[in-house]
RNA sequence: UGGAGAUGAACGGCGAUCGCUGGGCGUCUAGCCCAGAGGAAAGUCCGGGCUCCGCAGGGCAGGGUGGUCUGUAACACAGACCGGGGGAAACUCCAGGGAAAGUGCCACAGAAAAUAUACCGCCAUACGCUGUAUGGUAAGGGUGAAAAGGUGAGGUAAGGGCUCACCGCUGAAGUGGCGACACUUCAGGCAUGGCAAACCCCAUCCGGAGCAAGACCAAAUAGGGAGGCGUUUGAGGGCGGCCCGCCCAAGGCCUCCGGGUAGGUUGCUUGAGGCGUCUGGCAACAGGCGCCCUAGAUGAAUGACCGCCACCCCUGUAUCUAUGGGGUUACAGAACCCGGCUUAUGAGCAUCUCCAUCGA
RNA sequence: UGGGGGAUCGUCUAACGGCAGGACAGCAGACUCUGACUCUGCUUAUCGGGGUUCGAAUCCCUGUCCCCCAG
C-alpha cells in the first residue's frame, strides 16, 4: 500500500465534513474521538477537526501533523471506503504516540470481528 | 577580576529514507530538479501603501497628537538638543502647551479650600477681677494631600514684604541660539493654591470602509437586466454623522444581452526589498555605484525517523582527558504587503561605556 | 482574518473620583416540641500589571479571558 497522502485522500471543505458528523459513528478514546462514515469511493479519506481550545497554533499544527503521519504510515489498520475524522482531546500531546498506534490497531481489529459476527457497524461503539 | 548600563546579530550543521506545498522541465503520467516560518510571524495598539466608494469639496460635530528642531511615505516612531525627576557615574524616566478666556471639583478634618478668614493664641483698650466685650495681628499651635512666598536680620504694643540681604516668583530690556530655552541687568514688593489622564481653550492632523477590499469566469433559481443620450420638473437617491455645496436621476428615445448564488480563477508576492561600498550629516537618515531574488497555503504546506559532527546536561569510573546515557531545547507558526509600538521568552555570544579593586 | 462590546461577593446586579450598596445563597443566633416561614448578626468581591491624582471600581496605557457581527 502506498504511503502517500495526496489531496484526494483528505477531507476538504464544509461539504465533505458535515455528512460525516451527521451520519457517522463515533468511537471515544481517552486521547481522541474518531468519527467515521461510509463514502462510496474506493479509497478512504481522513480529516482532522481541532478547535481553539486545544491550544495555540503551534500545538494544533503539531497534533495535526502527528495524526496525519499516523494515518499515512498505518493505512492498513483503518477500514476501506470510509471518511474518518479525528478529534483530539484537550490534554493530549503530553505523551508519545506509540500507545495510540497500538490502541488504534486493537480498536479496528475488534471492530472487524464484530462486523463479521453481527454484520453491522453498531457494535463497536459501545465498548470504547 | 567583579558590579552596572547601552546596543547589535543569531538560535545547530551535513547526509540518507518516507511524506506535504509551490514553481520549472518532461512523452503532461511515471518521474527529475529547485525553493519552503520569526524576532517577535503574536496582540491588532498606531502609521502608510494598495483597492473600491464618481472627485475626495467647505463648515459644524467627532476623534487623535501635545517641549523644540530634524528625519521619514507617514506615525502615538526614531535622532539630536532643551527643561524637570532618579543615580556616585555610564545612563535612564517624563501625555513635558494653557489654570491671568470661562465653567467645574477639592470628600472627612479644619476658623478658612480661594472675593479670604480667625478655633486656641499674641497685643492694646474698656469694664471687671483672672474672665467678658471691642479692635489690631497671622509669628506660634492645631487640621489636612495641599493653608496665600522661604530663611535671616531690623522694626513693632504684638505682629506682618512693614523695611533690608539672599533665594524663589512676575514683568521689561539686552546678549547667545533656527527654536525649545539659557545667561546678564533693571524694576515690582508677592500678585496666578492644586486638578486640564475634569469640561474646555490654543496649535496641528484625520473622508469612509477594508484583500472576506476589488476584478473576472460561471452550474442553479427568478424574469427582466445593463449601457448610452437628453429636456421640464425637481420626487427620490448618493457623497463616514448633520448642514451647505456637488452629482446621479422617474416618465422618453437609442443600443446590447445578459444576470449572478454554489464553486473556481485572480488580487499574491519585485518591495518606501536586502547585502556590500563610497559621499554628505553629531545622529536618525539621505544620495551614488555594484551584486542578489529570498515561503505563498486556503479544513490551511515546513513533518517523521536514522547516521556523523558541534554544543549542553547527568551518573559512575576518572579528574589533562576518555567512556556510557539523555537533549537540540524558551516564547512561539506566515495568511495582502511594509514602518513602528506593546506583550511573551531559555541558555548564551559580540561590541562599546561607567564605577570599584589589583598590577605595570 | 477583519470589525465591535464587556469583565464588581458563590449567582444576579447598583455606584458623581471620596467608607464598594442591595437581592438570592452560605454560616451563626432568636422564634418553635421539631421543621418551614419570619427576624437579627456575620462571612465573601471591583480580571492582572503600571501611570495621572491627596485619593481610582470609575480617568489613561497595557495584557488575559469572554461575548457578538461579517463569511
Amino acid at each position: 500500500m502506498p504511503e502517500g497522502l495526496p489531496r484526494p485522500e483528505r477531507l476538504c471543505g464544509r461539504g465533505a465534513f458535515n455528512p460525516v458528523f451527521k451520519t457517522g459513528k463515533r468511537i471515544k478514546l481517552p486521547e481522541l474521538t474518531i468519527v467515521f462514515a461510509p463514502n462510496h469511493i474506493n479509497c478512504s479519506r481522513m480529516g482532522i477537526s481541532i478547535g481553539r481550545s486545544f491550544g495555540g497554533a503551534v500545538k494544533r499544527n503539531r497534533a495535526k501533523r502527528l495524526i496525519r503521519e499516523l494515518f499515512r504510515r498505518n493505512k492498513d489498520i483503518f477500514p476501506q471506503g470510509r471518511d474518518i475524522v479525528f478529534i483530539p482531546h484537550k490534554g493530549w500531546l503530553r505523551d508519545e504516540d506509540i500507545n495510540l498506534q497500538v490502541t488504534l490497531k486493537n480498536v479496528f481489529k475488534a471492530k472487524d470481528k464484530c462486523k463479521r459476527l453481527d454484520s453491522g457497524d453498531e457494535a463497536a461503539s459501545t465498548h470504547w
